[in-house]
RNA sequence: GCCCAGGUGGUGGAAUUGGUAGACACGUUGGACUUAAAAUCCAAUGGACAGUAAUGUCCGUGCGGGUUCAAGUCCCGCCCUGGGUACCA
């Protein structure tokens, strides 16, 4: 074999792991890039060819990267700590940590054959104690911390505490939770220790509280909101319920406005930052008090339209709101209480899914509205939730739809404040009708009118301006075994963080499941089983998924540390993570997490930057190509798809191994399954049976998994990198196709030939180039250079393809051009690169060499090919001098032959010349 | 419903700032080499029409308008596909 890929690239790799090309160190010297994949989780099914498209073009970008003199960072790891190795477990009774090594070592094996540069010094697991431990100092940093809106950071919870012994809490600007009371430095200072810290857990960034959570019974804990899809869990699809229980939380919501305004300071597609500004929700309103009559109670609104206050006919409270039940009236009660009752029973999925239809029980009280002092009716209704704003809406039904409905189907009065608007047919939702009917309000903009309403009720001190956030804070404790064990033990019932330095590492149990009580499963863990216990039992809750992946970018700078989670030296000197590659799915997960630890370990002066990921690709998926068969209904023959039509059939997944361009194997199809063994087929005129097929995801259950093991195997690692990016833009989503993989294999043997002879030895020549061969090589330098550089990764095997093509026809074999060929193939093809590399005389990796120069004086030309064009439609083209001015084009032009046979004996109106570009005559 | 992508030959796609639409591949067809096959090489390949041919004409980037000397690219209206989100007051 000439191109003898299966031997280079074994060697190659071997040599590699030898020299340790890809460690990679510190080095002031050179300007430092950062380029990250995102975290895999180490699945038992391996990698299918569509999981290494990013890191192929990270890899390639890196390598790209490095031949221009930057000290690249590209390290990979492990998510290791999840679900699956955990349901394994408890199936199998099998260790999660000897299932995930497992599968660890399953990727690393499919990674390597692939070439990658990764600096595998820096690998890191999240589930090894040396990593966990300083997720858990993390959170310890978080528990220790408060946020002031004052300074608008997260401070030490120690300068809280001076606070409170000087001022109480008057003075204190802090998201905390809603029932902290009001107290003064004395009255903190009488509370016992036990009390001081049940306030102090109001404030802390991390805290352990009472709140509604999402049960998931099928997975035995509770989930985020981000885990939450349709009522059921992302992963597993089990159902999800609502349940009150104490868990630890983070407070996300503190960073809120950060998290949003940062948005701005990010290189990453519109998409994503959409998605997170809508998870973040931010909308600006007033909130507003209203009394309720015959009551001392008042229901808090929160508004984005105080302009449309005399338009308020009714309220609506959520049926969980906590004073349903003090404000209904006797004669309401029943129906207040079935109504609850219903609502309560279904579920939330039913709830969001049931949008059509409106219910809802009026409660028999009033409330007051504040300007007119009229009486409103307060009803009930799930259309208002009780997790959002307050769970209570003032109903403006002209100027709100779900009102409008609300109001229609219950028969209340519909006010129509805004100018010559019809509100018979539906409310009136835009912004831009004057308002009218409102007294002081009447005849402004909504704009002008929110402002002076707000201004209004300021005064009448009966609500203020504000702004609210759709973003709930995490939850945070899962009851789960194969996680991060909290750095917490319990004393009274007061959590407190373990003194000790050490890791709490993840102690051993019984079984990996909770207990007859319903504890989790650490709660199996017997005192002597825990490597550090401390007061009256340890916490038996561990950290999410996301706990791990929230910071590992930052321990790659650093992996070994025993003594920080990462130097601060280190973290100067690598800083952001300059490019990082990875799914789209971790829009409101991952993404919003790990800006969120990084803003706060920025506030508390760990690391000099507040944004972790600075530009983002999101590679698209690669879909399976599936194949189908056809068979007659009620028999065991099956028809070519060309001749389908006249039998009434059923279509059936096949195994896409048995099927080659579309017509299948026919004896092997018989092997397949022994129920087909027997089968009859119809061909269709050319004795052929032709398959149809689907583009769909990758699924062993279609038959149209590709694994790139096989392809490697086949046509070689090099073939399979180019063949990845050849295949469309990264960002898009594509079929996968493996007919077009010989083209680029075809194109790596092409290049091969170049350098050697019908022998198969190298064979060179040290000639100078020619002003042709020059001009392909530079002419390649230049567009491989641009489109790297804008991460066009597919046209760039186009313009190599061109490039050997061209030298091809030239015959060139020529030393000086090639070696700056093969620098250029390099990123994309390493192994074939340094194979070349080396037979050119080199004794070292063709990583170290620089990038070609790009000289602009190749690539000039003396002539240029005008189109010529008359009235915008090209008729033939022209070849003139380059240098010619305006004129003298025109001139050209007019006086060839051609042109005058399509002016058809007219003058011309107009003659458009843009040098270098285009004629344009206009008849 | 709302928000965000996208729609170009038989297929994947290219055309970066408005300037020769279909680069580069796959596939298909024909040819060379070969006892044969594979591999390789060469040629043709958006559609329609006219011509023996060289060639020429018309149509053509989801649809309908518009701006412009010139539109795949810009503007307006719509259709379709994919993703996100959904009673958020």
């Amino acid at each position: 074999m000439e191109y003898d890929f299966n031997r280079i690239e074994q060697k190659w790799q071997d040599r590699w792991r030898e020299w340790q090309t890809y460690k990679v160190e510190e080095d002031t010297s050179k300007p430092k890039f950062y380029v990250l994949d995102m975290f895999p989780y180490p699945s038992g099914a391996g990698l299918h060819v569509g999981h290494p498209l990013g890191y192929i073009a990270s890899d390639i970008y890196a390598r790209y990267k490095r031949h221009k003199g930057f000290n690249v960072l590209h390290p990979m790891g492990y998510d290791s700590f999840g679900l699956p190795a955990e349901q394994y477990a408890i199936q199998t009774g099998q260790h999660p940590a000897i299932t995930t090594e497992n599968n660890i070592n399953r990727y690393r094996e499919q990674l390597d054959k692939i070439g990658f540069s990764f600096d595998w010094s820096r690998e890191l697991r999240t589930s090894e104690p040396n990593y966990y431990k300083w997720t858990q100092w993390i959170f310890k940093q978080l528990f220790n911390s408060y946020y002031c809106n004052i300074d608008n950071k997260a401070l030490p919870i120690s300068e809280l505490v001076e606070e409170l012994e000087r001022n109480g809490n008057a003075l204190v600007q802090s998201p905390c939770d809603e029932d902290t009371p009001l107290f003064t430095a004395e009255e903190w200072k009488a509370l016992s220790e036990a009390e001081q810290q049940a306030i102090l857990l109001k404030y802390r960034l991390t805290f352990l509280s009472e709140t509604w959570v999402n049960w998931c019974e099928g997975l035995g804990t509770v989930l985020a909101n981000d885990e939450v899809k349709d009522g059921r869990s992302e992963r597993g699809n089990f159902p999800v319920e609502q349940k009150l229980m104490k868990q630890w939380s983070m407070r996300i919501t503190a960073y809120a406005e950060r998290l949003l305004e940062g948005l701005e300071q990010v290189e990453w597609n519109d998409s994503i930052k959409e998605i997170q500004r809508n998870w973040i929700g931010k909308s600006e309103g007033a909130s507003l008090r209203f009394s309720v009559e015959n009551s001392s109670e008042q229901i808090e609104v929160f508004t984005t339209r105080l302009d449309t206050i005399y338009g308020v006919t009714f309220m609506v409270l959520a049926p969980e709101h906590e004073l349903v039940n003090s404000i209904t009236t006797a004669s309401q009660k029943e129906e207040v209480e079935s109504y609850c009752q219903q609502a309560a029973l279904k579920s939330e999925r039913d709830r969001q899914s049931d949008v059509k239809s409106v219910t809802g029980a009026f409660t028999g009280a009033y409330a007051i509205h504040p300007f007119t002092n009229e009486k409103i009716p307060i009803w009930i209704g799930d259309y208002v939730l009780a997790s959002y704003g307050t769970g209570a809406v003032m109903a403006v039904p002209c100027g709100d739809q779900r009102d409008w409905n609300f109001a229609n189907k219950f028969g209340i009065e519909i006010k129509n404040i805004f100018k010559d608007t019809d509100i018979s047919e539906g409310a009136n939702e835009d912004k831009a009708a004057i308002i009218d009917n409102s007294d002081f309000l009447s005849g402004l903009t909504a704009q002008e009118a929110i402002q002076q309403a707000i201004l209004a009720i300021e005064k009448k001190e009966i609500g203020k301006g504000k702004t609210n956030y759709r973003l709930r804070d995490a939850i945070f404790s899962r009851q789960r075994y194969w996680g991060e064990p909290f750095p917490v033990y319990y004393e009274n019932d007061i959590p407190r963080l373990t003194n000790d330095e050490s890791c709490v590492e993840l102690p051993e149990v019984d079984k990996y499941l909770p207990t007859e009580e319903g504890e989790p499963p650490l709660a199996r863990a017997k005192k002597e089983d825990w490597n550090v216990f401390q007061g009256d039992r340890m916490e038996h809750n561990t950290m999410p998924g996301w706990a791990g992946s929230s910071w590992y970018f930052l321990r790659y700078m650093d992996p070994q540390n025993d003594t920080e989670f990462v130097s601060k030296e280190k973290a100067d000197y690598w800083g952001q993570v300059d490019l990082y590659i990875g799914g789209a799915e971790h829009a409101v997960g991952h993404l919003l997490y790990s800006r969120f630890w990084t803003k706060f370990l920025y506030d508390r002066g760990f690391i000099a930057f507040d944004e972790p990921f600075k530009k983002m690709i999101n590679q698209g998926m690669i879909l399976g190509r599936s194949n189908f068969v056809y068979r007659i209904k009620d028999s065991n023959t099956f028809i070519s798809l060309d001749k389908r039509k006249d039998y009434k059939t059923s279509r059936m997944h096949v195994d896409i191994e048995l099927v080659d361009k579309d017509v299948l194997d026919i004896e092997a199809f018989k092997k397949w399954r022994e129920e087909y063994k027997e089968a009859e087929f119809i061909l269709n005129d050319e004795g052929k049976y032709i398959c149809g097929f689907e583009v769909e995801k990758m699924s062993k259950s279609k038959y149209n998994v590709q694994t790139p093991d096989d392809l490697v195997e086949k046509f070689g690692a090099d073939t399979l990198r180019m063949y990845e990016m050849f295949l469309g833009p990264l960002e898009q989503f594509k079929p996968w196709d493996t007919k077009g993989i010989n083209g680029v294999h075809n194109f790596l043997r092409k290049f091969w030939r170049l350098a050697h002879d019908e022998n198969n030895q190298i064979h060179l020549s040290d000639d100078e180039p020619t002003k042709a061969e020059l001009k392909s090589l530079h002419k390649a330098i230049k567009k491989v250079t641009e489109d790297i550089d804008r991460k066009a990764f597919n046209t760039v095997v186009s313009n190599l393809m061109i490039a050997v093509n061209e030298l091809n026809d030239l015959k060139c074999n020529k030393r000086y051009i090639l070696k700056d060929l093969i620098v250029l193939i390099a990123p994309y093809a390493p192994h074939f690169a340094e194979e070349l590399w080396e037979k050119l005389g080199h004794t070292e990796s063709v990583t170290l060499a620089n990038w070609p120069k790009f000289d602009e004086q190749h690539l000039k030309e003396d002539a240029f090919t005008y189109p010529i064009s008359f009235n915008g439609k090209m008729r033939f083209t022209l070849e003139l001098s380059a240098d010619l001015s305006k004129e003298d084009i025109e001139k050209e032009v007019m006086a060839f032959e051609k042109t005058k046979q399509y002016m058809e004996g007219k003058n011309p109106k107009r003659i458009i010349i843009v040098p270098k570009k285009i004629v344009n005559i206009v008849l």
